[in-house]
DNA sequence: ATGCACTCCTGAACGC
DNA sequence: TGCGTTCAGGAGTGCA
Protein backbone atom coordinates (compact mmCIF):
# COMPACT_ATOMS: atom_id res chain seq x y z
CA UNK A 1 0.00 0.00 0.00
CA UNK A 2 2.21 2.64 -1.87
CA UNK A 3 1.80 5.95 0.80
CA UNK A 4 4.50 8.85 0.50
CA UNK A 5 7.44 6.90 1.93
CA UNK A 6 6.89 3.95 -0.65
CA UNK A 7 6.68 6.56 -3.70
CA UNK A 8 9.38 7.96 -2.20
CA UNK A 9 11.34 4.77 -2.81
CA UNK A 10 10.47 4.32 -6.12
CA UNK A 11 10.92 7.75 -7.42
CA UNK A 12 15.02 7.58 -5.93
CA UNK A 13 15.00 4.00 -7.70
CA UNK A 14 13.62 5.82 -10.82
CA UNK A 15 15.44 8.87 -11.16
CA UNK A 16 18.84 7.83 -11.87
CA UNK A 17 17.76 5.69 -14.73
CA UNK A 18 15.22 7.74 -16.03
CA UNK A 19 16.96 11.04 -15.68
CA UNK A 20 18.21 12.12 -19.37
CA UNK A 21 16.79 8.84 -20.79
CA UNK A 22 15.17 9.11 -24.13
CA UNK A 23 11.87 7.16 -24.51
CA UNK A 24 11.95 4.88 -27.40
CA UNK A 25 8.53 3.61 -27.49
CA UNK A 26 5.51 3.07 -25.16
CA UNK A 27 3.18 -0.35 -25.07
CA UNK A 28 -0.37 0.25 -23.18
CA UNK A 29 -1.38 -3.55 -22.59
CA UNK A 30 -4.90 -1.92 -20.56
CA UNK A 31 -5.88 1.57 -20.79
CA UNK A 32 -8.90 0.66 -18.15
CA UNK A 33 -7.22 1.79 -14.95
CA UNK A 34 -8.68 3.54 -12.09
CA UNK A 35 -8.73 6.69 -15.01
CA UNK A 36 -8.57 5.01 -18.52
CA UNK A 37 -4.76 5.75 -19.72
CA UNK A 38 -4.91 8.76 -21.74
CA UNK A 39 -4.76 8.36 -25.40
CA UNK A 40 -2.00 10.38 -26.23
CA UNK A 41 0.45 8.66 -23.48
CA UNK A 42 2.51 6.62 -26.59
CA UNK A 43 2.66 9.39 -29.35
CA UNK A 44 3.69 12.07 -26.45
CA UNK A 45 6.12 10.21 -24.48
CA UNK A 46 7.96 8.29 -27.60
CA UNK A 47 11.08 10.49 -28.46
CA UNK A 48 10.74 12.26 -25.67
CA UNK A 49 13.84 13.21 -22.75
CA UNK A 50 13.28 12.71 -19.13
CA UNK A 51 14.29 15.64 -17.60
CA UNK A 52 13.69 14.42 -13.90
CA UNK A 53 11.41 12.37 -11.21
CA UNK A 54 9.82 13.90 -8.39
CA UNK A 55 6.98 13.22 -5.88
CA UNK A 56 4.46 15.32 -4.40
CA UNK A 57 1.94 13.51 -1.98
CA UNK A 58 1.63 9.70 -3.00
CA UNK A 59 2.35 10.84 -6.89
CA UNK A 60 5.17 10.28 -8.92
CA UNK A 61 5.84 13.15 -11.71
CA UNK A 62 8.09 12.33 -14.67
CA UNK A 63 9.28 15.40 -16.68
CA UNK A 64 9.94 15.36 -20.22
CA UNK A 65 11.85 17.86 -22.59
CA UNK A 66 8.28 17.98 -24.64
CA UNK A 67 6.66 19.97 -22.39
CA UNK A 68 4.48 16.70 -21.01
CA UNK A 69 4.82 15.16 -17.56
CA UNK A 70 3.98 11.54 -16.97
CA UNK A 71 1.94 11.38 -13.36
CA UNK A 72 1.58 8.06 -12.15
CA UNK A 73 -0.26 6.80 -8.84
CA UNK A 74 0.21 3.15 -7.23
CA UNK A 75 -3.06 3.03 -5.96
CA UNK A 76 -3.46 -0.02 -3.44
CA UNK A 77 -1.21 -2.50 -5.45
CA UNK A 78 0.53 -0.55 -7.96
CA UNK A 79 4.16 -1.02 -8.79
CA UNK A 80 6.80 0.04 -11.28
CA UNK A 81 8.84 -2.71 -12.42
CA UNK A 82 12.66 -2.15 -13.83
CA UNK A 83 13.94 -4.47 -16.44
CA UNK A 84 11.94 -7.54 -15.03
CA UNK A 85 12.91 -10.61 -16.74
CA UNK A 86 9.55 -11.87 -17.27
CA UNK A 87 6.17 -10.58 -18.49
CA UNK A 88 3.70 -11.00 -15.48
CA UNK A 89 -0.46 -10.81 -15.56
CA UNK A 90 -1.47 -6.57 -14.84
CA UNK A 91 1.54 -5.67 -16.62
CA UNK A 92 -0.33 -3.00 -18.10
CA UNK A 93 2.08 -0.29 -19.67
CA UNK A 94 5.47 -0.54 -20.68
CA UNK A 95 8.16 2.64 -21.23
CA UNK A 96 11.01 1.41 -23.14
CA UNK A 97 13.99 4.04 -22.82
CA UNK A 98 17.34 3.70 -24.55
CA UNK A 99 18.83 0.99 -21.99
CA UNK A 100 15.74 0.13 -19.72
CA UNK A 101 12.57 -0.83 -19.55
CA UNK A 102 9.94 0.41 -17.11
CA UNK A 103 6.34 -1.75 -16.36
CA UNK A 104 3.50 -0.52 -14.42
CA UNK A 105 2.21 -3.03 -12.87
CA UNK A 106 -0.94 -2.93 -10.29
CA UNK A 107 -3.31 -6.09 -10.11
CA UNK A 108 -5.89 -4.13 -8.13
CA UNK A 109 -5.56 -1.55 -10.97
CA UNK A 110 -6.50 1.12 -8.47
CA UNK A 111 -3.80 2.94 -9.84
CA UNK A 112 -3.14 5.48 -12.84
CA UNK A 113 -1.62 7.15 -15.06
CA UNK A 114 -2.09 10.81 -16.44
CA UNK A 115 -0.64 12.95 -19.06
CA UNK A 116 -0.53 17.10 -18.22
CA UNK A 117 1.24 19.82 -19.46
CA UNK A 118 4.42 20.47 -17.17
CA UNK A 119 3.71 23.71 -16.97
CA UNK A 120 0.28 23.06 -15.23
CA UNK A 121 1.11 19.50 -13.57
CA UNK A 122 0.19 21.62 -9.90
CA UNK A 123 -2.96 22.88 -11.43
CA UNK A 124 -4.27 19.02 -12.11
CA UNK A 125 -7.65 18.41 -10.04
CA UNK A 126 -5.80 15.60 -8.28
CA UNK A 127 -2.60 17.43 -7.59
CA UNK A 128 -4.67 21.24 -7.40
CA UNK A 129 -6.34 20.52 -3.58
CA UNK A 130 -3.28 18.60 -1.95
CA UNK A 131 -2.19 19.98 0.88
CA UNK A 132 1.43 20.15 2.68
CA UNK A 133 4.02 17.78 2.44
CA UNK A 134 4.92 16.59 5.74
CA UNK A 135 8.17 16.58 4.82
CA UNK A 136 8.61 20.03 3.78
CA UNK A 137 10.83 22.35 6.17
CA UNK A 138 8.02 24.51 6.89
CA UNK A 139 6.09 21.74 7.89
CA UNK A 140 4.55 21.99 11.44
CA UNK A 141 1.91 21.87 14.11
CA UNK A 142 0.39 24.74 13.12
CA UNK A 143 -0.32 23.38 9.26
CA UNK A 144 -2.16 20.40 11.15
CA UNK A 145 -4.37 22.78 13.65
CA UNK A 146 -5.11 24.85 11.34
CA UNK A 147 -6.71 22.24 8.77
CA UNK A 148 -8.12 20.68 12.47
CA UNK A 149 -9.97 24.46 12.98
CA UNK A 150 -13.65 23.20 14.02
CA UNK A 151 -13.62 19.88 12.53
CA UNK A 152 -15.91 17.34 14.16
CA UNK A 153 -13.88 14.32 12.05
CA UNK A 154 -11.66 11.31 13.61
CA UNK A 155 -7.92 12.75 13.96
CA UNK A 156 -7.06 9.64 12.14
CA UNK A 157 -9.87 10.39 9.26
CA UNK A 158 -8.01 14.18 8.99
CA UNK A 159 -4.41 12.69 8.56
CA UNK A 160 -6.36 10.67 5.58
CA UNK A 161 -7.82 13.61 4.25
CA UNK A 162 -5.06 14.72 1.26
CA UNK A 163 -6.43 18.60 1.61
CA UNK A 164 -5.29 18.68 4.95
CA UNK A 165 -1.56 16.88 4.49
CA UNK A 166 -0.56 15.05 1.44
CA UNK A 167 0.71 11.50 1.54
CA UNK A 168 -0.53 9.98 4.41
CA UNK A 169 -2.51 6.67 4.43
CA UNK A 170 -3.38 4.71 6.97
CA UNK A 171 -0.46 2.88 7.85
CA UNK A 172 1.51 5.84 8.71
CA UNK A 173 -1.65 7.87 10.51
CA UNK A 174 -1.56 5.04 12.70
CA UNK A 175 2.10 5.76 13.60
CA UNK A 176 2.19 9.37 13.88
CA UNK A 177 -0.96 9.44 16.42
CA UNK A 178 0.75 5.95 18.14
CA UNK A 179 4.28 8.52 18.46
CA UNK A 180 2.05 11.81 19.18
CA UNK A 181 0.17 10.01 21.82
CA UNK A 182 -3.21 10.94 20.65
CA UNK A 183 -6.51 8.21 20.07
CA UNK A 184 -7.04 8.16 16.23
CA UNK A 185 -11.00 8.93 17.13
CA UNK A 186 -10.57 12.07 19.21
CA UNK A 187 -12.00 14.70 17.65
CA UNK A 188 -9.70 16.94 15.69
CA UNK A 189 -10.56 20.32 16.25
CA UNK A 190 -10.81 19.12 20.19
CA UNK A 191 -6.85 18.33 20.24
CA UNK A 192 -5.33 20.92 22.36
CA UNK A 193 -2.67 23.17 20.27
CA UNK A 194 0.60 21.82 21.56
CA UNK A 195 0.05 18.30 20.51
CA UNK A 196 -0.31 19.25 17.24
CA UNK A 197 3.12 19.81 17.32
CA UNK A 198 4.21 16.34 18.91
CA UNK A 199 1.74 14.81 15.84
CA UNK A 200 3.92 17.14 12.87
CA UNK A 201 7.11 15.96 14.75
CA UNK A 202 5.74 12.33 14.88
CA UNK A 203 4.70 12.38 11.08
CA UNK A 204 7.91 13.61 9.76
CA UNK A 205 10.38 11.06 11.82
CA UNK A 206 8.13 8.00 11.04
CA UNK A 207 8.10 9.19 7.31
CA UNK A 208 11.70 9.77 7.19
CA UNK A 209 12.74 6.48 9.18
CA UNK A 210 9.99 4.27 6.81
CA UNK A 211 11.99 6.54 3.63
CA UNK A 212 15.28 5.60 5.40
CA UNK A 213 14.43 1.64 5.37
CA UNK A 214 12.92 1.45 1.76
CA UNK A 215 9.25 2.27 2.86
CA UNK A 216 6.81 -1.04 4.17
CA UNK A 217 6.02 -3.81 2.46
CA UNK A 218 2.95 -5.27 3.62
CA UNK A 219 1.66 -6.85 0.66
CA UNK A 220 2.09 -5.24 -2.83
CA UNK A 221 4.86 -2.37 -2.09
CA UNK A 222 8.59 -3.15 -3.42
CA UNK A 223 11.61 -0.65 -4.83
CA UNK A 224 11.42 -0.41 -8.45
CA UNK A 225 14.23 -3.44 -8.31
CA UNK A 226 12.07 -5.53 -6.11
CA UNK A 227 14.22 -5.18 -3.06
CA UNK A 228 11.26 -5.39 -0.46
CA UNK A 229 10.92 -2.41 2.33
CA UNK A 230 12.23 -3.28 6.21
CA UNK A 231 9.67 -0.56 7.88
CA UNK A 232 7.56 -2.98 8.97
CA UNK A 233 9.55 -4.59 11.60
CA UNK A 234 9.77 -0.98 13.16
CA UNK A 235 6.00 -0.64 13.34
CA UNK A 236 4.88 -0.13 16.34
CA UNK A 237 0.60 -0.22 15.87
CA UNK A 238 0.03 -0.92 12.59
CA UNK A 239 -0.84 -4.57 12.29
CA UNK A 240 -0.07 -5.40 15.84
CA UNK A 241 -3.60 -6.18 17.54
CA UNK A 242 -2.78 -8.12 20.28
CA UNK A 243 0.70 -7.58 20.61
CA UNK A 244 2.18 -5.46 23.47
CA UNK A 245 2.29 -1.73 23.06
CA UNK A 246 6.55 -0.73 22.62
CA UNK A 247 6.18 2.00 25.02
CA UNK A 248 3.63 0.41 28.12
CA UNK A 249 2.59 -3.21 27.29
CA UNK A 250 -0.40 -2.95 26.82
CA UNK A 251 -2.29 -5.24 24.54
CA UNK A 252 -2.48 -3.07 20.87
CA UNK A 253 -6.19 -2.42 20.01
CA UNK A 254 -7.73 -2.78 16.57
CA UNK A 255 -10.91 -0.32 16.21
CA UNK A 256 -12.77 0.24 13.14
CA UNK A 257 -13.03 3.35 12.50
CA UNK A 258 -14.98 5.07 9.07
CA UNK A 259 -14.95 1.54 7.75
CA UNK A 260 -11.19 1.21 8.06
CA UNK A 261 -8.95 -0.44 11.01
CA UNK A 262 -7.39 1.83 13.32
CA UNK A 263 -4.57 0.52 15.49
CA UNK A 264 -3.49 2.28 18.57
CA UNK A 265 -2.31 1.11 22.20
CA UNK A 266 -5.49 2.39 24.65
CA UNK A 267 -3.33 3.63 27.48
CA UNK A 268 -0.84 5.60 25.42
CA UNK A 269 -3.40 7.01 23.11
CA UNK A 270 -5.59 9.38 24.85
C1' DA B 1 -19.33 23.14 4.31
C1' DT B 2 -19.13 18.81 6.59
C1' DG B 3 -19.43 14.01 7.43
C1' DC B 4 -19.89 9.53 5.83
C1' DA B 5 -21.22 5.40 3.20
C1' DC B 6 -20.45 3.53 -1.14
C1' DT B 7 -17.69 2.23 -5.17
C1' DC B 8 -13.99 0.49 -8.02
C1' DC B 9 -10.58 -4.12 -8.13
C1' DT B 10 -7.95 -8.52 -7.17
C1' DG B 11 -5.63 -11.76 -4.30
C1' DA B 12 -4.82 -13.52 0.18
C1' DA B 13 -6.63 -15.44 4.19
C1' DC B 14 -10.10 -17.61 6.51
C1' DG B 15 -14.30 -20.64 7.70
C1' DC B 16 -17.09 -24.41 6.79
C1' DT C 1 -10.30 -29.78 -2.15
C1' DG C 2 -13.23 -26.37 -2.91
C1' DC C 3 -16.24 -22.99 -2.39
C1' DG C 4 -17.95 -18.68 -0.40
C1' DT C 5 -16.96 -14.67 2.53
C1' DT C 6 -14.18 -11.06 4.35
C1' DC C 7 -10.56 -7.96 4.20
C1' DA C 8 -7.00 -4.73 2.50
C1' DG C 9 -7.64 0.57 1.21
C1' DG C 10 -6.76 5.54 -2.11
C1' DA C 11 -9.68 8.62 -3.44
C1' DG C 12 -13.68 10.13 -6.19
C1' DT C 13 -18.71 10.33 -5.97
C1' DG C 14 -23.05 11.25 -4.19
C1' DC C 15 -26.11 11.85 -0.57
C1' DA C 16 -27.99 13.77 3.95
Amino acid sequence: MPELPEVETVVRGLAPVLDGAAVRRVRVRRRDLRWPVPSGLERHLSGARITGVRRRAKFGLIDTDRGHTLIFHLGMSGRLRLDPSERLPHDHVELETDGHRIVFHDPRRFGSLHLVPTAEAARHPLLAGLGPEPLDPDFDGEALAQAARGRRVAIRALLLDQRAVAGIGNIYACEALFRAGIHPARAAGRIARPRFERLAHGLRAVLEAAIEAGGTSLRDHAAVDGALGWFQRALAVYGREGEACPACGHAIRRQRLHGRSAFFCPRCQR
